[in-house]
DNA sequence: ATTATCTATAGATCTATAGATAATGC
DNA sequence: ATTATCTATAGATCTATAGATAATGC
């Protein structure tokens, strides 16, 4: 039936990235089978173990690309208008490393190290943005928004989030993301510390 | 070994409740076993499906009675401090209808269904808060934010945000939150509309 | 000859059910 | 007698591996 695929393990190995991302993103990690990703890869599903090990470190392999792919792009001044316009915009929903992050937020040890390193990627990157003394904080604050409007948008089905024009999405987020960064905090004094 | 439990089908289906409403939380649907959420009720494995059905069933009897038990307190002014807390200071983590949602976004009808349903509860209060035309939109903005600072928090591990102090963080969400809901659109105009 | 691909299946789960056993209520 | 509890297991997955087959490179 299936006539055998071409010879091209490189090509094979891309497809199968490829088909893991989107499906890890789509369904998250413990509802992807990895017969669900072979079949969509459009390769043997054995092919999957003798490139990767195992269902975790193809996981693995993904996220790393992924997130490297996308921080290693522009400046980051812009870096909290792009990632949300690159989630709300029509195409590419789901194939972004922070998506691929929050479907499957398991308990192994692999995913787990990998969530934390990648994340940290994006914490550097946004914490640079403040000049306050918790930038470290707030950054996680400002990615736990972009996190959490992914989830809701996803959960929520085809409610306000999910349709909105991104650009009303971002005339809202942008100028409460701005205070939160700029915002100084009223802290004790900083001469007694 | 174990002796026979005493006989009482209440305390056995609020058991089997608290143990499944602890465990989805924490480790999600998809990871949580029906044996396990037995064991830790101390009940018999098949009892589960005598009073529930089926661990779907279970879940949305977790997820309904959790929703009910947060939202029916107090009034929605102090709805996302009071959420915020819930979920920042030690004790009762995980134990609220947020994380349990988040821990489990699966693709089944039934729990679809059950987010959306709950999800609907907490933005009604949300948008009574704002007196902007795009209320839900806001609404879904504020809950998103939330919800991902839950997320971050348990992906995150023991970083800053896990770790930080809840007023720290209350200190710097509020007023962003505050600013998102107040703050006037910058619309084309209400004359023309 | 080397290496990509495929077939077939072992072994380990996990949900769910059928039917036996034992504790309470009358 | 009724009903809560337990035992045992069917049946359906799912990951992973061992070993056969076939396409390329020299």
């Amino acid at each position: 039936m299936t006539e055998p695929r071409k010879r091209d393990s490189a090509a094979s190995k891309e497809a199968l990235l490829d088909a893991a991302r989107d499906l890890f993103a789509e369904r998250g990690y413990d509802r992807t089978t990895v017969r669900d990703i072979a079949r969509q890869a459009g390769v043997n599903q054995a092919l999957l173990f003798r490139y990767f090990g195992s269902k975790e470190a193809l996981f693995a392999a993904v996220v790393a690309r992924s997130g490297r792919d996308q921080l290693a792009q522009d400046p980051p001044d812009l870096l909290v208008a792009r990632i949300l316009r690159g989630m709300l915009d029509k195409e590419h929903q789901g194939d972004h490393a922070v998506q691929i992050m929050l479907r499957s937020s398991g308990e192994d040890a692999v995913a787990k190290e990998i969530h934390e390193q990648l994340g940290q990627d994006y914490i550097r990157a946004l914490s640079a943005l403040t000049g306050q003394p918790d930038a470290d904080l707030r950054a996680h604050l400002v990615l736990a928004w972009i996190v959490g409007i992914d989830v809701v948008r996803s959960v929520a089905g085809s409610e306000p989030l999910a349709g909105a024009d991104s650009d009303d999405v971002m005339a809202c987020v942008l100028p409460a993301v701005r205070m939160l960064l700029e915002q100084v905090r009223d802290v004790p004094s900083e001469t007694d510390a």
